[in-house]
DNA sequence: CCGTATCCATGCCGATACTG
DNA sequence: CAGTATCGGCATGGATACGG
């Protein structure tokens, strides 16, 4: 370990982490290879249509997605993860673990503040 | 790997670790041990004392940094990770690596975009 | 089916001034 | 020294309606 904190580049990963469905949308397209976009929408319960184009939009601007269009009608439009997208999952992996690992640790918290 | 993405728990250490100057604290305290609150922030260029006050007490909510304040004028206020903030360590190491393994893929999207 | 466009609430963060 | 108070800009994200 021992990350000396002027050459911190830990910033960079976690700009293209954070959003409000990323990891999870990344998650999938990890796990389940290329999607659909209406696939996607399903398989990330409470997303609209807005933030799903939004988010992918993005991480295919970071080049961690690839997005695919068939010129066709009705539209079909597909999405996967990039070789240098997989690179990610390590953060992913070790992040997931972490929240596993911890889980009680936040049920001893809500414990201790009883509810209103 | 192969995270299920239903039973994701990436989300919590994400919360914890979000926050414009919240990595480069922790890092601080990683490495540097316990610290004063002005030590923080000669090195930590850039904040100010709001957003360092912010993100402390943040970090403090979560269990992952301690606080202690000595009761003498001048005041003196002492910070230190706690262990279980320390768990957070291989998450911070993972994204570091990634960051530095991946600062070309940066440089060379930056030349295909040719500045205004 | 795969998006845009618009409106709006909330929260993050900076700048600045003040305090025990 | 270690904060708090206030103001204001900007980005995030939700709801909804519309379009090719």
């Amino acid at each position: 370990m021992d990350i000396e904190p002027e050459l911190c580049r830990v910033e960079d990963a976690l700009d293209i982490l954070v959003g409000k469905w990323k990891p999870i949308i990344l998650l999938h397209l990890l796990k389940n290879g290329t999607q659909r976009f209406s696939e996607l929408k399903r398989h990330v319960p409470g997303i609209t249509q807005k933030m799903l184009t939004k988010h992918l939009r993005e991480l295919e601007e970071e080049d961690v997605v690839e997005r695919v269009v068939y010129p066709q009608v009705p539209p079909k439009v597909e999405y996967s993860i990039t070789e240098y997208g997989k690179s990610l999952e390590p953060i992913l992996a070790a992040m997931h673990e972490w929240g596993t690992k911890h889980v009680l640790h936040k049920q001893q918290k809500i414990k201790q503040q009883p509810s209103s």
